[in-house]
DNA sequence: CCCATAACTGGGAGGTTTGTCAATTTTTAA
DNA sequence: TTAAAAATTGACAAACCTCCCAGTTATGGG
């Protein structure tokens, strides 16, 4: 009936505190997404995650709260995952590219958890700092690798992040195909000195199959609960 | 007092409905600003323009309809200004480093304005549009120059603008100093395909001076009026 | 199975929001 | 100057918001 969430797939063999939160928390993702942190009421995230408007605060004091767990959870999960696809990649330009189209590819598969965290990335100061220092990290081995020939600087990458959200963007609107990540990561590469030719090559290299599992796939199987009642 | 915004100043000589109807809209900018388009509210549009919430819907019918105001004003005066500013140059490379610095000169000019802008270009999609319009013929005069080897197609278009409007939001949150328009638009020239020294050397040229009107200044000495009361 | 404890409920106090309207003041044009 | 028109006011209904809390129900360790 109500499609569960993936923060709720996540809590799924924890205790019952714990599930009721992400069922909160995968509710409040929905109307983070739709309608932004300010504007979404905590009655209508009870409301959506069906229980009694009282309950919320057993688990969250307020607001502010419920947006912070939110917000760390997905930039987490994100982070996680998009590190696990790249640990045994090597080469900076590979990654760079990588980084941009997987990350698409990811925050497309849960199109709510992109359009909250476009939303966060732009409130908030420090999830969106947290981020960056894993592009950084990455530019700066190309540019030791001798592979980009442009400065890396603050402005640089803060430049970089911003063609990765407006491609989000684009992608969660429905103006732009799956083709747009590659395109877009082309155009980064041709930005940091790639030669264009070898942009285009590795911007367009079949990735390997996106492991299915924004949240972690079940770790057993349901102990068949025998149907009580 | 109040410090008289921009569109109360655009509409100093008309009859009084524009002027309300101005320092309502300019308000609305402030709020709009600093909460967003839906976290304002009416109440405090009202209030902070300095009259009873009645007023309000004398002027305008609803909330969305001082939205739909207030950004298709700041859109069509940035556009203007900025059109106004590059009139007689002809060649793409320039106007294309041109249009990114100066667009954030002006934005920083009014931050508010900048603000409300930066939302209302993720938000509506008309506005959106109707402002890539502008890049999409610079873009591609540019590219029948020979300037550009990039292909000039509809993701090129809407990354070259996030490019612009991440250095936007890095402005508006003091995160970059004046310098990064020339560095941003030097990233733009080098992902075009414009050679990197040109590059450099185009986007680093020094600017004709800003006039400084973002709304137009005082077309006659005020009228003098007599200290009634 | 039992019961202490944790989770949940839903009504409500107190505040804000939207949009309306009759009464009042200001503007304007003749 | 003056009266009709336009602008403005502020109180108010109805809806919705946040947060609390006394009472009820569900859970799980012994």
């Amino acid at each position: 009936m109500l499609a569960t969430g993936l923060f709720s797939n996540e809590a799924r063999n924890l205790g019952k505190s714990a599930r009721t939160r992400a069922k909160l928390m995968d509710a409040a993702v929905e109307l983070f997404a739709r309608d932004g942190f300010k504007a979404a009421s905590v009655n209508e995230i009870a409301k959506l995650a069906e229980m009694a408007n009282g309950t919320f605060y057993v688990h969250f004091r307020d607001k502010r709260e419920i947006v912070q767990a939110v917000t760390l959870g997905i930039a987490q999960e994100l982070a996680r995952q998009l590190d696990e696809a790249m640990v045994d990649v090597d080469d900076a330009v590979e990654r760079v590219s990588m980084a941009t189209r997987r990350f698409l590819d990811l925050a497309l598969t849960a199109p709510d958890w992109g359009r909250a965290f476009f939303r966060a990335a732009w409130a908030f100061r420090d999830l969106r700092e947290n981020m960056l220092s894993y592009l950084r990290a990455d530019l700066e081995r190309g540019r030791e690798q001798g592979a980009f020939t442009v400065e890396i600087d603050d402005v640089l990458i803060d430049t970089f992040a911003s063609m990765i959200m407006g491609a989000l963007f684009g992608r969660l609107a429905g103006d732009f195909g799956p083709e747009a990540g590659a395109r877009v990561a082309e155009l980064q590469l041709r930005m940091l000195g790639v030669p264009p030719q070898q942009a285009h090559a590795v911007a367009n290299r079949q990735l390997p199959a996106l492991s299915l599992k924004l949240a972690a796939l079940p770790k057993q199987l349901k102990p068949d609960p025998t149907p009580s009642r």
